[in-house]
DNA sequence: AAAACAGTTGAATAATCATTCAATTGAAGG
DNA sequence: CCTTCAATTGAATGATTATTCAACTGTTTT
């Protein structure tokens, strides 16, 4: 017989419940990119940016002057976006422009309201 | 005419997208509620948890045992998680069994693998 | 070439947060 | 009543992270 808690502090209550559960669930690698793309938006800065570049393509000084903040930190948070694969960008002139890369998260969003609006 | 940056450290640069948008944008308040329910899923010890709790309602040490984790750790979770109103409890004697409150969540991280995926 | 400007980057700081530990609650059984 | 066990709670710790600051790129303009 398995041992089935190995750092946890009790005994299995309901192994039956617990070992069907097991084979049920997803790989951690999966569960951590779950994670981390919720990490993604769980910024008030970057919901901000999102649902600004929702309404309309903008550069880097357009979106801080909107989200009240310095271009710096604008910036960094771009670079976090960008990387999630959340935004692209093309650079024009001196400008740099962001758009969303997909409707994928505005969709998101807009279901998030439908949990908080309860 | 009103000078629309205040903390940031440059000039509207697209005075009418800036405008536009502004108007366009939800309040302080729903912005950061929509950020405060993405924190909960931010996670990985979380996610787990509702994924086992989708496919069955369980106790504390059931939950502590797929997760690897003691029961205080997992109780502290389950706090924020009832806290955001996205599991509910019941106590059954010495045991209190913990369920998903509703299906929106499972359906926000089955559409999340849709932008992971890609 | 040099100045001006949009944007980026890295290090430092301050705040937030997950986990641990120890103590406590609440229910069941001898 | 006392013990046992599932679960909760609060304080402490360690890790993560958003923002600031200062220096630096890259592009345009004169």
């Amino acid at each position: 017989m398995e041992d089935l808690s190995q750092e946890c502090d009790c005994n299995v209550i309901h192994e039956d419940t617990v070992n069907n559960v097991k084979t049920l669930m997803p790989t951690l690698t999966e569960l951590e990119k779950v994670s981390d793309f919720f990490k993604i938006l769980s910024d008030k800065t970057r919901i901000k940016i999102i649902w600004a570049l929702d309404e309309s393509e903008m550069c880097v000084c357009d979106i801080a002057v909107i989200c009240n903040m310095t271009k710096s930190a604008i910036s960094h948070q771009l670079a976090i976006l960008k990387k999630g694969n959340l935004v692209k960008s093309r650079r024009e002139g001196k400008e740099v422009f962001y758009s969303l890369k997909d409707d994928h998260v505005k969709f998101m969003l807009e279901n998030s309201m439908k949990h908080i609006n309860e």
